[in-house]
DNA sequence: GGTTTACGTTAACTCAGGTTATGTCGGCGC
DNA sequence: GCGCCGACATAACCTGAGTTAACGTAAACC
């Protein structure tokens, strides 16, 4: 509860109330904080792998490299994220993992999950529940790819963002949100070429659905554009309530 | 160990072996298989989520409703893959879920998980194996989806069921499988359009990577095909050992 | 045994988005 | 101020896959 208490335990505290004694469990799991700098890569595929991290601060994003060069950026990690959830069951890296930002990581070992799960049930349906998120997210982003139009996977992924940012860092009056991708990262989430990432900003812009000013985002009808990007929210319902019933 | 145990405890011992505890823990918590005919739906979107069901026999697939009528089918289960762990979090269904043959299916109710957390750590490890194992196969699906050709979609995902079916069912000496799919279903797994999967197998079968007898495709050679898919088996490297490891 | 129905095939045409290439703008070192 | 560099914009052209529609085929039903 102290302002000692670590990036790890803040966040899980976010998902559910934790007894002293989980807090304590969640400190003695980590080591110390690490500051990075955008472009550092948190590991790349085929590397070992033996932890988990928490974001305590910047952006991150997770990868997977093709043959023929292209790259395809599968979920964006903000402030708060675990991640490395994906690969509990292997021994391998699958994907690459790079900071978008300067920012601050937290590294949890892999091998004593098992500590967690041994000594703490609320901890235990925490961490499946972030997985069970992090599935539903992977989810929704691999119907945005393979069955909506440039102008809906746009409009679709920037509510999303302003979904999620909402939540972890509030709304702005003006309806607006800094979003630090590239317009070549967007189109490596999107699987599009940046040029037609250009174009369907521009397109969104002149309907008015969409005013951009370097990575400041401005939505005059959030609806507006949701209705444009197919986008429903429920499938960011938070997730806590229900792991929370399951532990009550 | 008897052939009394019910098909979850037999999926279960097929990543891990269980002590005699784990196996009642398991028993206590499923309740009675159930038969269920091809089309039959186990559950749609939007219902309430409250169980989990593993799949004894029979296949099944998820799949997800877009507003323009399109289907996404997002993941096709085999015998023993449990069903519905992404709704772990979620009060409401997000996909829905149905058979693609007569099976049969056992439910596993959702609120009682917290009873497995709090005895079994080796359940616990299995159940989190198994959920970072589906998300890395959706990450397959979706990079698989973003990024390739049509040739390479179904190139690869025909790999993929040979692989699977290969651990779950046994290798065929003539490389043949059972793919009880019709090409409108692998249409909407693969994002394209029953008529371009028909073009595609065309092609595939006149360069001799693939031979089809309605539901029956034989692999002369399944590098070949491997190699025109870039697929890559590394993603299904059975997730059960690095569990154990956890667990150990 | 003939009709129905579901599933697959083939061909002609269309179009969304990729590709390539060139242009513009803002920041930065000198 | 000048030139460089990275990020974005715009235009012309190309292509893989969607669409539509007509036709085959095989199990299924009376």
């Amino acid at each position: 509860m102290s302002n000692r208490d670590s990036c790890i335990v803040k966040h899980f505290r976010h998902y559910h109330p934790l007894s002293d004694g989980d807090r304590q469990l969640l400190g003695a799991l980590e080591k110390s904080p690490l500051e990075v700098k955008a472009g550092d890569s948190l590991w790349e595929e085929r590397d070992p792998a033996q932890d988990f991290f928490t974001l305590s601060q910047g952006w991150a994003f997770s990868y997977r490299q093709l043959e023929d060069g292209a790259r395809q950026i599968l979920e964006v990690y903000l402030p708060g994220d675990v991640i490395g959830l994906r690969e509990y069951a292997f021994h391998q890296r699958l994907t690459g993992v790079q900071m978008i930002e300067d920012g601050t990581i937290c590294r949890f070992p892999h091998a004593r999950l098992t500590d967690i799960f041994q000594q703490s049930t609320t901890l235990t349906s925490i961490l499946f529940a972030m997985a069970s998120r992090q599935q539903v997210l992977l989810t929704e982003r691999l119907v945005n790819l393979s069955r909506r139009s440039a102008r809906q996977k746009l409009a679709h992924f920037i509510m999303e963002m302003y979904e999620r940012l909402a939540k972890t860092a509030g709304r702005q009056e003006d309806h607006s949100i800094r979003l630090p991708l590239s317009q070549e990262m967007l189109a490596d989430v999107l699987g599009l070429s940046p040029v037609h990432v250009s174009r369907t900003f521009s397109a969104l812009d002149e309907e008015g659905l969409l005013h951009r000013n370097r990575h400041r985002l401005l939505l005059p009808d959030p609806a507006a554009l949701a209705d444009a990007g197919q986008f429903d929210e429920r499938y960011l319902a938070d997730s806590v309530f229900a792991a929370n019933d399951a532990v009550g």
